[in-house]
DNA sequence: GATGAATGAGAGTTCATTCAT
DNA sequence: TATGAATGAACTCTCATTCAT
């Protein structure tokens, strides 16, 4: 027998993302995403269920890939104002140069349907655990941690996938977001 | 016999909108949408084009309606504390009262093809003139109008849809979410 | 609007059975069936919910205007010997120039599966009836019902089946088996 | 070594028509009778060329094996009425004790297309023969011997597979259509 | 001999859309 | 205007079978 081709589930995947990125959940269809991957239709049903559980599977593994990976930013002995600053920046260069992750777990998400039939996920649990955290630490305002979730995690969502005049111009823009909502959140500033 | 179209039509807005928010944009076909609306599949294609032209109508009008709605509670003699309170306030509740409304334009708009085809519209273009003269005015900071509008209109979207255990502390959220933005983007607070 | 063209089911009914005589159940999908009717495959499912259900109800129906067509030979004042020789030589003709009907019938109801989707058939009640009556009328023996069924209709089919070496022969041995029945069942004879 | 190899069919063998009478044809695949049978589906093809021969050859297998059966309850010096009661009584407890066997040769043979792929079994010559024989020992009628097939196994199938409301009036029944046969066919009764 | 991975072909079914009335 | 019938194309998924180990 032959072993199960990791390289082929991992085909699947990319396929999934740059097809949801380029043609919407509507125009992605199992036979697109095999033709893409470079597999058979059928080889697609070897490593997922159907094609509901492959797109809630790939979004719950990248979902978690991503929180992780935001996350690494931190240490624990950083300041406040570097905390904030390290987490939108990187969050805003994942959006830039992962659009089609990005834009997948965005869809996915917006989509009560689909967001519905997921277990619950690991990584904003320990977001919010940080979050808390941090407040006990002083670090950052007492506020709800929901709104302090808002607060740090869409606007730079929204700046980052509107396009800006320049490069420049971007950059500066997203200085002063940072500015912003580190005057917002945090205690001492 | 003017009224009994209009009718029709609008009954199909509805049934798009409450399919798309039960079964998302996969699970929302032409035939389910002509059902739900009480109306023949082929009724659909008096009134519009096709399905993606359907689903664009729809969303731009909705869209520009929502923008045309939150904008009402504001006007020329307001103080900047009440400008923010008023619009967030508004847009929260629109969202919690009209879920499928917010959800259709959600998932629209996180889908880049779709966004792709919609010409630009009115809303964003007043909306961004209205900060820049709030920021003429002396009332909201100088701040970039992306980050204005980011940090105005997401992070509301994002504490709407995430239930809260009570009543009471979602209000009491909601305030808090309100106080934040005052003291962030207001010159004066 | 277009009505519902009778002819249309019809032709599928008919491709229906010739498809399972020549080539069984395995052999017989929706596109065959749908490709020797003249329609397309969406067409087929106008007139039945799915596969299951159109193989059930084509089957309930001849099932029920087999047993009538054979009942209809039979009048109220017929001695018991015409009696059964009519209705053992019609269901043996009608086999032999229905075999469609009579084959599809068959696999149909020798398939416990599709067998239990079925619900009961006014055919077969009748027929009891008509067995219990005319042991009441002292022309039949005595015998339990599902024995006179047995009797009745089993073996001929059988034998309808089984090709004989030329037509003489198997006029004879119609007829042979007409008297065998005859004087097995009949009270006076 | 050997032990095991057949061990590996007999399972697929069982699984197949344990699969046909739950399923029917159309609903049993290789990869359900391998899951069944608690093998891989390359496996089957060890055993059998493909679907279509190994249908074949489990069908002709058994339907050898139940004629071989049905038959080793007759000795030569048995009197008519024994040999008749014995068979059929012997035919109706197998029908009852082996169900998938019995359904699965019924399935089969009543398919045309399958049937026509079969090599010509040795069981129903060598019954041809018997009966040629016992009518030539004055034992059975005269008759046509598809007749005198078609009386002894027909209707005992019949009425085995239609249940009854009791045990008791079933062996009743039983013993009644045995009584009736015996009469038909037998010379001296 | 035995396996699970892999597959092209085809299954049943639904789709967006058009037709005839 | 409004309809239900009709359809070719496409959908998701499973099939019988083969491959590589």
């Amino acid at each position: 027998m032959r072993k199960k081709d990791d390289e082929k589930q991992r085909c699947i995947k990319i396929a999934v993302m740059q097809l949801i990125l380029e043609e919407g959940f509507q125009g992605t269809s199992i036979s697109k995403i095999a033709r893409a991957a470079g597999v058979s239709p059928a080889t697609v049903y070897i490593y997922y269920e159907n094609k509901e559980s492959m797109l809630r599977e790939i979004y719950q593994e990248y979902s978690e890939e991503t929180i992780q990976y935001l996350l690494q930013c931190i240490s624990p002995n950083m300041v406040g104002e570097d905390i904030i600053a390290e987490l939108i920046r990187r969050y805003y260069f994942f959006i830039i140069e992962n659009k089609e992750v990005f834009h997948f777990i965005e869809q996915f998400s917006t989509c009560p349907v689909l967001q519905s039939t997921c277990r619950s996920m690991k990584g904003p649990a320990y977001l919010n655990q940080l979050l808390t955290d941090l407040k006990k630490r002083q670090i950052l305002n007492d506020f709800n941690n929901d709104n302090l979730y808002a607060f740090l995690f869409s606007p730079v969502k929204t700046i980052a996938v509107k396009s800006c005049e320049s490069e420049h111009v971007a950059m500066e823009r997203l200085n002063e977001l940072i500015y912003i909502i580190q005057k917002a959140l945090l205690k001492d500033f």
